[in-house]
DNA sequence: ACAAGCCTTCAAAGCGCTTTGGATTTTTTT
DNA sequence: AAAAAAATCCAAAGCGCTTTGAAGGCTTGT
């Protein structure tokens, strides 16, 4: 039988009788044969492979802890379609050397980007290498099109506050994640919205920007509640920081939910999924392994139909109440 | 100039004259020319790709949370070396068929295995595939001689036991990982060595097996507190389950270190690092991202050199004191 | 039974590199 | 200055597939 009729039988061609597929797939089955990846790239001209590179701070040596659960989310829809994904956890201040490099030796049919800043400089760079691309997150201050899958973070943030309010809160902290992010910005955005609408004036002292820790969390807790009106209520933008704000208030002999209210992102990681009847935090919800399936489907379908207009999937985190917010004690 | 001499000046072989070979890469430079990896992986016959299989717990949809900071130390070796790195979650049920299919289409030139449980039998699995591999762990029911990097898990949790019954711990709980996990095991064994050796004799009860997420600390040490004789000091395998530890103790008003002592193991986690003067927990720390550095540059070597003895590199967790474990109270 | 038409199969080219073996040039030796 | 050796370069083959263009085998209509 020639290698013409095997290709074809494989790769599911019409001009190969469905007798001579079975016998074909029966054989392949037989001897684990499977078409060398390396040789099938070269001739088809496709990496069948999408890159994630995610930056690290190169200071902290931090990752982003929400990124194993995107990737798995992405994984499962690329192993479906065919796609390797290629990881590389690069230096931020190389991100672009490495797209560049990527591009020129062409390993990858498309990429994700992680974490873009309200500055984004990859969206450029990325339109320019003419490499198909999704972005987890959007950028505020960019004005070219391109594909995104995003949570509401602006929407989610200020109704977080808003329920703040409501429950009779005055004084409402923010504890961020770091200021140049662009899902940061705009979740300060949607809490200053909130207490501007209803009249609340509160200082930049009552607002942290951190990269987003169980240390910092409790750190930052510490600054705002040594304040001189210390706040009654907390926002944060991370459940690891969420933990780290329970241990400042433990220190300080609060109750969580009693004596300091905390409403939390969640991004339902899978270490950390609160799933009790009554969460222990009342959070705006999100799941992120969802955010990357959508992101991959989103770039699968960029590639497979390069003509297409790009899009924006906007997500709306619910807002799950939990047992960590209650009105303010009275005095 | 031919196609030859432009390989050979990029690829550093010393038939080319230093002076094109300045031509060569400056012309590259200019036009950010990289040679196309498909055709290249397929001339060389190698893949420049190292796979990781992670696999994920159908059930719980759990990534090891470890895992980020592991790839963030593992990545950048191979940037150094010019490998890829090939990511792939598999539902744990998969992994043979997924190795398999790797190994078929030759896409990787090696693997890192996660997670071994006691009996692994991916070791023979991949033995029998002939694909270089380096185990992240152990396996204890393993006879095969492979290539490893593991924590010295149950001496860890042997000392850090025998430090709690020093301090004059009587009931001491364990809450532990996933009961077929090698390191669980390992732990199991070092904290059950000391108890022994130090005549106290302590039923299972103390003793819980789970995935390690927060609420399953937090779940497992209240179950571990209602018991009769509550524990006074507890161990953990997870920073991330002493959080979950702690959140059960503040809920039972019972202060860390305080009324319950806990010692964890501490995988030096970005989003975790316990660096304060003081550390919050006592605890046997071991960097996860080193170990991941350790396995990539030990997958390299196995790489180079097929020829090569298996080896094992046993890494010592310290441990160090914080301010979860003191004495004790007395009744 | 023969031609037309379709279904099925195949030989060969090509994907963009590396590598081999030989050709050419330059340098060194006699 | 000629021969030998070394340095440099090049044409062509080959990596293992996919894909093209053409040939062979089978069915149908007359």
């Amino acid at each position: 039988m020639s290698q013409t009729t095997v290709s074809r039988a494989l790769n599911g061609f019409p001009e190969v009788s469905e007798k001579t597929r079975q016998l074909v797939l029966a054989a392949a089955a037989k001897h684990n044969y499977k078409p060398n990846s390396r040789a099938r790239r070269l001739a088809t001209g496709k990496s069948m492979t999408i890159g994630h590179l995610v930056s690290v701070s190169k200071e902290h040596e931090m990752v982003n802890p929400i990124f194993a659960d995107f990737i798995a989310g992405a994984s499962a829809r690329y192993a479906q379609s065919g796609y390797d994904l290629l990881l590389s956890l690069v230096p931020d201040e190389d991100e672009f050397t490495s797209y560049k490099e990527l591009a020129a030796r062409s390993a990858v049919d498309g990429v994700v980007v992680h974490a873009p800043r309200a500055n984004e400089q990859r969206i450029a760079q990325l339109n320019d290498l003419n490499i198909p691309f999704v972005v987890h997150g959007r950028s505020s201050n960019t004005i070219e099109k391109y594909n995104w899958v995003d949570v509401n973070n602006e929407r989610s943030f200020y109704r977080a506050t808003q329920l703040l309010i409501e429950l009779g809160h005055i004084t409402i902290g923010l504890i961020n994640g770091v200021a140049e992010m662009d899902f940061a910005m705009r979740r300060a955005k949607g809490y200053r919205r909130a207490l501007e609408e209803n009249q609340i004036k509160l200082t930049d002292d009552y607002l942290t920007h951190s990269e987003m820790t169980e240390p910092n969390g409790y750190k930052n807790a510490l600054t705002l509640l040594d304040l001189p009106t210390p706040p009654t209520a907390l926002v944060t933008s991370s459940i690891i920081m969420a933990n780290g704000i329970r241990r400042a208030l433990d220190e300080r002999d609060l109750k969580l939910g009693r004596d300091v209210s905390v409403i939390t992102h969640d991004d339902d990681l899978s270490y950390f999924r609160d799933a009790a009847a009554v969460p222990v935090y009342t959070a705006t919800r999100s799941s992120v392994r969802e955010a990357g399936r959508l992101s991959a489907d989103l770039l699968l379908k960029i590639i497979a139909d390069p003509g297409r207009a790009p899009e924006g999937i906007l997500l709306d985190a619910e807002l799950i109440l939990g047992s960590s917010t209650k009105p303010p004690r009275r005095p």
